[in-house]
DNA sequence: ATCAAATAGGACTTTTTTTAGCCTATTTAT
DNA sequence: ATAAATAGGCTAAAAAAAGTCCTATTTGAT
């Protein structure tokens, strides 16, 4: 139904990484050692970010990448739409669906991608990435102030 | 980032010429000649949804399917596991990531599969479905009746 | 000046997933 | 008995995702 692809989580990982260290650049290798991700792939995801000015690239010897988008403007839709190159529209607006002329669906399956567009808009990164208490922890919080 | 799957693709569209048709029976070929998809995927599709009482199947000759839920209380979140077979858990929940040890997003991508699972379940199969004018025929139904 | 470490990015291969097709069994009206 | 239908397992082909390899460029340090 839904799979969030490595390209996404390898974003998400690197997004969380440098939220925690805003001033000082990191590497792609650094990330990749730290998290046991593929360098290739995720550097081309740290490469994509900075090329769309959500990271902020250094080349050479003391290169590196940090944060620069304000992750509580950027929705998921729009990290994602980057990171896959295309908008998510369905087969159904393109040619290349051969079911077309007799296809009954064609406004349920649009209705779907708008539903699904607006939720995606909706959320941001920075509410994926914050870290909260869990339900225990509230509860202990709760106690303690008592 | 979300691609609708042929087999949904199929259910919909079985569904929706069911929904058309509330009494009489349709055969997996009549609807795969009507709807030019293909005949073994289709009729799985079909068989899927009879075993859920989504359907109603009969055998024989004279055999086929007829709507039998409510299209209402049918939520695409359960129209989707029905036919894919499994949750749309995230493989972090499994055994199968290696990375989960020094995995920084468990969290975020945990939340991203509630927020998407509580949005699959609001979404009912009769609300894709049901007919609504289009933003011109709203202006056009306006205007005769003024 | 040279080297090493870093970003940048194209092209290819492998792996996984999706989709379709083939085959057989069972049911049932004619 | 036969033909048309549901039921369902198994395999093959196609498509997508993920990973790898390679080269170019930048830049600080020696």
């Amino acid at each position: 139904m839904f799979k969030i692809n490595k390209k996404i989580e390898y974003a998400l990982m690197v997004l969380k990484h440098l939220q925690s260290q805003p001033t000082t650049l990191a590497t792609a290798r650094q990330v990749c050692e730290i998290y046991h991700c593929p360098f290739d792939s995720t550097s081309k995801v740290m490469q994509i970010m900075a090329s769309h000015n959500i990271l902020a690239s250094v080349q050479g010897v003391k290169g590196g990448y940090r944060l620069t988008a304000d992750l509580n403007s950027l929705s998921y839709l729009h990290l994602a739409q980057i990171i896959e190159g295309k908008s998510f529209e369905h087969n159904c607006t393109e040619l290349d669906c051969s079911l077309i002329e007799s296809c009954n669906i064609t406004a349920p399956v649009s209705r779907l991608n708008d539903y699904l567009t607006d939720f995606f808009q909706t959320i941001t990164i920075r509410d994926l990435l914050e870290d909260r208490l869990t339900p225990l922890e509230i509860i202990q919080h709760h106690e303690s102030v008592l």
